[in-house]
DNA sequence: GGATAAAAGTGGATTTAAGTGGTTAACATC
DNA sequence: GATGTTAACCACTTAAATCCACTTTTATCC
């Protein structure tokens, strides 16, 4: 289970430390992680290699002649990479999937339960103050009591 | 099974270099490739030859006398091309294909499953940008949770 | 509270392979 | 027979991956 947020840097190669915290609940998938892009924001999804193995049957199975669940297939099977930490704890983002976030130096890594999302710093905050029209919440936020 | 994508380049004689990554999965068939037109989108279909030879039959196998499959057979059928890798690892996509998909000097090479899709990097990024609306979300998509 | 030690994060350099472009030769067509 | 186009071969340049070293921060012990 992740939560909480971090924020980290990228070098010039595009080599990103994971937190140590981080790093500890990582532990059960030996370092192989998987990088995808994200389809509702311009993230990404950061997940352990166990846990894509579980949600990559799921996606496959979503029709192929449906634009909108081509779109999504293209994005999440399309970019998924397999990463390794290296032997300082880092992994190194694929070009494309750095284009895709618009990653540059400052960076948010935020947990979220299955996995993780990686953004650009200016692209979280810009997220997070945008708001949101209400009108179409699903049933089960409606009263959600936190 | 393919994933992953890449940005690559084609040279003013057509050819394209297929990433190594790539390249190790297409072991499987000796580097005999079959690329082929898209019906969804203005981009091209690459199949390992041997992966290909398992579609086919399914595509002819399409009515002659519906008009969705019949464009789809046109396409399909009507414009694979069986493609061999150079001694460089590269491949000449031909000039109707080039066409078809509007390939210039920048592609992006997607993994899909079973085979790769290969777009223009503009016509690519149109339609990722693509805002669709949610009405016809297919069933198996409204409550995953990624 | 300060100092020391250990761990985590950062940056750089070197080596190897992958990608790119050019040139030559052969075949086909005019 | 000559010219043009296509395919194969070869060499060079650029990028990626691995390895190594240093700096900074945090935690523990005195």
């Amino acid at each position: 289970m992740f939560y909480g947020s971090h924020a980290i840097s990228m070098d010039s190669k595009g080599r990103i430390a994971i937190p140590s915290r981080v790093r500890e609940l990582l532990e059960e998938c030996n370092g192989n992680i998987v990088l995808t892009a994200h389809t509702e924001n311009r993230c990404l999804h950061m997940y352990p290699e166990n846990q894509w193995q579980e949600i990559l049957p799921k996606i496959e199975a979503l029709p192929s002649f449906n634009k909108i669940s081509r779109r999504a297939k293209l994005l999440l099977i399309g970019h998924a990479s397999p990463l390794e930490l290296d032997a300082n704890g880092r992994v190194l983002v694929p070009p494309t999937l750095r284009e895709y976030a618009k990653l540059d130096k400052k960076l948010m890594l935020v947990g979220q339960g299955k996995g993780l999302e990686l953004w650009s710093e200016e692209m979280f905050a810009e997220y997070i103050d945008s708001s949101v029209d209400n009108e179409d919440m699903p049933e089960g936020m409606q009263n959600l009591a936190l």
